[in-house]
DNA sequence: AGATGATTGAAACAATTGTTTCAATCAAAA
DNA sequence: TTTTGATTGAAACAATTGTTTCAATCATCT
């Protein structure tokens, strides 16, 4: 009746079977993965993904919950939540860590391709990620932010500004096609990507720092 | 022998076809689109497709080279290109358009869509649609960004400081699946927009301005 | 009117998809 | 060893896909 969750611990097979689907889901997004392809690459029958998951569906769920979860551990903001720390270190940490683990490629670079293509064309399991990940990483910028700029912005503006950070680390993953093409050198290596990191969280607190001054035009 | 090129003009068939093939692969992206759903839109007979244009492929790259031409010349940029304006006015007038182009949905912003989901999930086309559209407007941007802070800034610096006026723009179109759901309301109305875009201008340009000030920390 | 050739329509085709079936196999308990 | 139930394997299924076919229709020119 329930075969699977007879089983005391997730079973190889299992376990290939998510890997497998986690590289050919990052490679060519939910539709065009093929449940065949992704078992040939477990090395499994074509039949096991409906065996072990309910379906093609599920498994998808499940290996986007994992995405998110094993970044999350890989990269926790630990330094970012210490309050204790100035903010604009905070920042920079925020920052340098959003941007490492969107162009992880060491451990398995395709959960930030899979997130990234959660985003631009969401699924049905996108709302449930943003409720545990997501939220919780805004809240945390949206403090580091409001303690470098103070009271007195209003709550529009102060998402602004987090979204301008924001985009400024995510333009590297969901632009690729573009960074490859018109300037690949600025994130070939961990020094450059480095060096990347820092200039958004230069950019950004130069920003941050200046906003309110020059309010009028030259 | 050769059937559709022997007519004078794109008859209305053809029209429709394309049209309605841009709201299909904008919502659904291109294998998720059906050439029967195409078809049934337009109204016409599901063999059209391969009549008209040799195949769906062929029809894709047809309808990409359309929207960028259609956004191109609904928001020209005749106002950031004159060099004999302020450098802060043609970076403004840059942002501002360049946001209203993917926020578009009155035209049909069903061309900012498609042109997302090809940077994100690129295709064969988009090597040819970068050539023609995004490198003359990446020099463009270039060109306002070198007046504004001079010389001294090394080329990888200033591709960087490029894509983070550019990543916070596409953040509101790659990325509005998480506006939709954090914070809708900043790009709820077109004056809505028109802040944000006026937000990221001020933004970037007090980056631009104070950066190579604070070049040591606080 | 008649002829020509482009267009349309309905059906069929071939390939691929996710899923199901069911007998064969394996591991562990009795 | 026998039995039980989970797992595997190969094949088949049903649905959907892009594409092709071919006769019917339409517009245009002689």
């Amino acid at each position: 009746m329930n075969p699977p969750n007879t089983h005391p611990f997730p079973d190889p097979t299992r376990k290939r079977l998510l890997q497998a689907a986690l590289d050919v889901f990052a490679e060519k997004g939910f539709h065009d993965a093929t449940v065949r392809d992704i078992c040939a690459r477990a090395d499994v029958n074509a039949a096991s993904v409906n065996y072990y998951f309910r379906s093609k569906e599920a498994l998808y769920s499940e290996v986007l919950a994992a995405a998110f979860r094993e970044t999350h551990e890989r990269y926790p903001d630990t330094l970012a939540c210490d309050s204790s720390l100035p903010p604009e270190v905070r920042l920079r940490q925020f920052i340098a860590n959003f941007l490492a683990r969107l162009l992880d490629e060491t451990h398995l670079g395709r959960h930030g391709k899979l997130i990234a293509r959660e985003i631009a064309d969401p699924t049905a399991a996108l709302d449930q990620v943003i409720e545990s990940t997501m939220k919780p990483r805004c809240a945390l910028l949206q403090g580091i932010i409001a303690e470098l700029v103070g009271p007195g912005v209003s709550e529009a503006d102060m998402h602004r500004l987090g979204l301008s950070i924001v985009g400024q680390c995510l333009m590297y993953r969901h632009s690729r096609s573009l960074i490859d093409r018109l300037c690949p050198e600025i994130i070939a290596t961990p020094e450059e990507i480095e060096k990347t990191a820092e200039h958004i969280a230069r950019f950004s607190m130069a920003a941050l720092r200046h906003l309110s001054a020059g309010e009028a035009g030259p």
